[in-house]
DNA sequence: ACTTGCACCTCACGTCGCGTGAGGGCCCAG
DNA sequence: CTGGGCCCTCACGCGACGTGAGGTGCAAGT
């Protein structure tokens, strides 16, 4: 029971020249070989080339991968754990990704403009706070950007502009059911908020009723966000959060 | 309003060779120089760094970055609604690979091996029917691994034998409770399904309610699995099933 | 018996996305 | 006028393979 090169190579899904590259390097070495010199994997040659792919797959390079598979006091439970942390951790990472691309749609969707450095919190890898005081002298102060960002939001025309009437629309009318006194959790506002939703659908991304949620938290918690649902009507931005979680709750549940 | 190499650099997370070598290639080219040939930066190139990092996160190769970036008819709109589509697609892949090395603990935990194609089902690059034929000719029938695979699972030896003797004495009990007549939902039949959560948790990897109400699943869906668990005593797996989901439910909400 | 074909082998050079100096220029502080 | 700091342009190196080029072992068709 071994297997040759193509065999391997097939199943999980690699290229010969990887295994004969694994090989060279010494991080897969097939026990055995044939009469003709052919490289025959055993069972264990295969899972050690899972491992070594799982690695390779969350961005390891291959030396590590060597170290941590030669680990001796590394078990096969071990790694699993490992694994799973990694992926887990992974996971998260990219959820947050999602949600910065999110609060990045809903920023354009507004009109609000966000500083280089929140741009790329998206890539989080330094603490944000650490270098605060720092960029305040190298940006200079936020007043500036307001006026270039405000040049850069224009660059969708047309439809942009149709797109702000609708929002303006949708205000006035959020306006008008506050004024009549209307409950978070009562039907009209959940209404409003399903609209809210199928606008941000229908011109930027499948907006989920989870990922509505967390923009509705944010809308109170984001002093722009905050500040330009309340520049329609005080304390529209947290009556808004309450319609959108009901009308979310009463969709999932 | 222009940055520097250096600054850009800082805020990016990237160093100033990479800012370099993307000029080179043309992929970010800044918008101007300074007197001195220094490279200063736009709000706008800032931008078009950001897209460029973010589409190189996701694996894409800097020429197909570049495609898609310039090309013409896709707005930012449809870039964040992309990025967002790719997040997702990514998220899912990596939660059925964590899914995957959960199906690989379990098999470890009961003794259970896979087959080769199995293993590598956790990169799912292909679709695991087309070759189904094919494989049946080139790994030959499933009983010539069942033994081989029996001399591998026995790579960890005495706390394998301990853990082994838990499983034992729990499906003792467990078997004990059905005869009790006791339903799933049952106060024993929970404490059960805990101490099983627990038992997976103290020995592999930390075992969370939802997790834990996939495997439950699992344990009636894939045949090796139904099979270990009502070789302990027929119905167990489906009996299982229900007080690993009461026990989930209780402890989620 | 012969060749055709397939899957394997070993060099060995090419590619991509940078890392890492080497050698030099601009400008401000001491 | 001499550092020190940040910038510049070559230009070679490296990791993880891709991509032929040229040769071997073996089963099947003519």
């Amino acid at each position: 029971m071994s297997y040759s090169v193509g065999q391997v190579a097939h199943v999980a899904g690699v290229t010969v020249r990887t295994l004969h590259h694994y090989d060279e390097i010494g991080l897969l070495v097939p026990s055995e070989r044939s009469h003709a010199g052919h490289r025959c994997y055993s069972d264990a040659d295969l899972d050690r080339l899972q491992q070594v792919l799982f690695y390779r797959e969350l961005g390891f390079p291959l030396d590590e991968v060597a170290v941590v598979l030669d680990d001796p006091d590394a078990d096969p439970r071990a790694h699993l754990r490992r694994q799973h942390r990694l992926l887990t951790a992974r996971i998260e990472k990219l959820q947050k990704m999602a949600a910065a691309v999110e609060h990045a749609m809903e920023a354009r969707r507004m009109g609000i403009n966000l500083t280089p450095e929140e741009k790329f919190e998206v890539f989080g890898d330094k603490d944000p706070e650490q270098y605060a005081e720092e960029a305040e002298q190298r940006w200079g102060n936020t007043e500036a950007y307001a006026e270039s960002q405000r040049r850069t939001a224009s660059y969708t025309k047309d439809d942009w502009k149709r797109m702000q009437d609708e929002v303006a629309d949708w205000g006035a009318r959020y306006d008008a059911l506050m004024t009549a006194g209307e409950s978070p959790d009562g039907e009209r506002a959940m209404a409003m908020a399903e609209e809210h939703r199928q606008h941000i659908t229908t011109w930027f991304y499948e907006c989920t009723y989870e990922i509505h949620r967390g923009l509705g938290e944010m809308y109170v918690s984001d002093e722009r966000f905050k500040a330009f649902y309340d520049s329609m009507r005080p304390g529209l931005a947290e009556h808004l959060r309450g319609a959108i979680a009901a009308n979310a709750s009463r969709h999932e549940g």
